[in-house]
DNA sequence: GCCGTTTTCGGCCCGACTGTTTTCAGTCG
């Protein structure tokens, strides 16, 4: 068994003890050795035959009795009796907002309400303001959650997408018969949320049944929700769905550029066809079917590969992650498509934390991550104290960790830890660390994590007196909340772009945790503002090394070019492309 | 349940908000 899913067993246990009402402390002990887990990078079974398990702070006698029974049999007893005692619907139940464990299990207990439907139907009923601590507006909160989880659950963020998608990818490509495979639908073009990920592969005739039977028996597959000649769909153990097509070789093109979209991109490369006289459909290019068209269209040229459609139209070749109609057509049309900036161009990230508060791995960890990344710097800026939740540094630890990062820089050959913070946004206005503090630091990450319901005026100024402190470098993930303004906190997002730009100061964007996609009118506006931007597609950065290289930062006016701002690849190439 | 010790039990993260109730419990970040 991996360690991601040891690590998802403990927390579901300790989650189980909380909706039991067994002692917090007892259930937190579970998540913590889940956190703690996830941070090690020894294996898991060495670790478990030595011994050496217990060794690691965090874990105890019951932690490592489950993780023991895990790796050594796959099961764990003490899980498995837990979990007979809740039915799995009160696991949705606890997605929603507004909803912890004490409801989940009272309504359980009280109502034997088990699942989001039983849950909507007592709510729009009336029964459930009824009950002992509910009344009229929890019932109608809890409806607004119900809808909210309705419309985004099923998105997931771009790495737990592509991670997901991997396994399953790899093993069909290399299945006997296919000819081509590729990855496509919002995964290809980088989207920073994925709703589900579509494989197409050519084959040949005779092998297409056994690859759809290969494909649908895969060991990373839940459970099969279709099951045809030329289309599969299943539903990954990862929670999300997953489609495979397979055509003929010669439609492979069509069906990848049909398949990878965007909607809109589609549109707009059908109706140029129609322009020259011809459809187009996930199978090929076809002579229109009117009298007045066919004398006016010429055949068209056979397309081997997906260029060969752009060039059929005219076009100069579109990358996937420009495919959203945002103007890369008309781009296209002039040959005015810009030189996409790639990973290779990353030389570093300023947005991490590590194990100091909320991250997963040290700083030795991080750096070597990044150094075989090839990059040139990592940015480290754990939480403040002020974030207690997140284990934030107090000035004491804050002056270990800079002491730390010094002796490592001395030992680093062309690369550099560069030494950062990401500094609370207390409700004033104030910062959670005093200037003579910040100013110890290379740079500033000034962030809102409380008192999200303040009104658009008092958010507004809260955050443009922060942004007004000359040692803050750049906003903390911002616009991943003010995307928002019904769940979001409200904030004139004009105002603080406007501002950031006056002050020389960057801003960072993240996917929003309800797992929206960014909004690219706002972030358009900013790069015309000449406002740094650095996205981050995972809106809590916990960054582990799996996750660095999503992690992306800013460094400080003056020792870092603006051509060396840099994003993930996708993110990074469109704002690039809006740049130009 | 785990840790750390002043070694065998006390402390473990906290402030704010919401909706309920009328002083507080539950949830969130």
């Amino acid at each position: 068994m991996d360690k991601s899913t040891i690590c998802d067993i403990l927390d579901e246990v300790g989650t189980l003890l909380e909706l039991k009402g067994e002692n917090p402390f007892k259930s937190r002990a579970f998540h913590n050795a889940a956190r703690v887990l996830a941070g090690v990078t020894d294996d898991m079974s060495t670790l478990v035959d030595g011994g050496d398990i217990r060794k690691i702070k965090g874990i105890g006698e019951s932690t490592a009795k489950v993780i023991s029974d895990l790796v050594k049999t796959g099961k764990s007893p003490d899980h498995e009796s837990l979990k007979k005692e809740f039915p799995s619907g009160i696991f949705d139940m606890l997605k929603l907002q507004g909803m912890g464990p004490k409801k989940v299990a009272f309504l359980y207990k009280k109502m034997n309400i088990s699942s989001i439907d039983a849950l909507e139907k007592a709510a729009k009923a009336g029964t459930l303001g009824t009950q002992e601590g509910f009344g009229k507006k929890t019932e109608e909160n809890i409806l607004q959650s119900i809808d909210q989880f309705r419309k985004h659950s099923s998105r997931f963020l771009i790495n737990a997408a592509e991670k997901a998608a991997q396994t399953i990818f790899d093993d069909v490509k290399s299945l006997r018969g296919v000819i081509r495979a590729e990855i496509a639908g919002s995964l290809r073009r980088h989207k920073e949320t994925i709703g589900d990920i579509d494989i197409v592969v050519s084959a040949k005739k005779n092998y297409v049944k056994l690859i759809m039977d290969l494909f649908t028996s895969h060991a990373s597959v839940e459970r099969i929700t279709g099951h045809g000649e030329t289309k599969s769909s299943v539903v990954l153990i990862s929670g999300i769905n997953c489609d495979l097509r397979v055509v003929d070789d010669a439609e492979f093109p069509f069906a990848l550029n049909y398949f990878t979209g965007s909607k809109e991109h589609n549109v707009r490369m059908r109706s140029l066809a129609r322009e020259h006289g011809w459809t187009l459909n996930e199978y090929g290019f076809n002579i229109l079917d009117t009298a007045e068209k066919r004398s006016k269209g010429k055949k068209p040229i056979k397309c081997s590969n997906e260029p060969d459609i752009y060039k059929a139209l005219g076009l100069q070749y579109v990358e996937p992650e420009l495919r959203e109609d945002l103007g890369e057509i008309e781009f296209a049309k002039t040959g005015k498509i810009p030189n996409l900036i790639t990973y290779a161009d990353i030389k570093g990230t300023f947005h991490c934390h590590t194990n100091y508060s909320d991250g997963q791995n040290t700083l030795l960890q991080m750096a070597e991550g990044a150094q075989k990344l090839g990059w040139d710097y990592l940015g480290i800026a754990d939480h403040s104290k002020a974030a207690a939740y997140a284990n934030g540094l107090s000035e004491d630890r804050v002056r270990k960790q800079i002491k730390e990062i010094d002796a490592l820089n001395a030992k680093f050959k062309n690369f550099i830890l560069f030494k950062g913070t990401e500094v609370d946004i207390l409700t004033n206005g104030d910062l959670d660390f005093q200037n003579k503090q910040l100013a110890s630091f290379d740079y500033v990450v000034a962030s809102i994590h409380s008192n999200f319901k303040l009104s658009e005026v008092d958010m507004t100024k809260r955050i443009l007196k922060a942004l007004k402190n000359k040692h803050v470098t750049m906003l903390g993930h911002l616009t991943g909340r003010l995307l928002l303004d019904r769940d979001g906190y409200a904030v004139n997002q004009i105002e603080i772009i406007n501002a950031a730009a006056d002050l020389g100061k960057a801003i960072e964007i993240n996917a929003h945790p309800m797992r929206l996609d960014l909004d690219w009118r706002m972030v358009k506006y900013a790069v015309s503002k000449g406002v740094m931007i650095v996205i981050n597609p995972d809106a809590h950065v916990v960054a582990g090394l799996n996750d660095v290289r999503y992690g992306v930062g800013i460094a400080r006016k003056g020792w870092c070019k603006k051509n060396d701002v840099l994003n993930t690849k996708s993110l990074k190439k469109i704002l690039n492309y809006l740049n130009k």
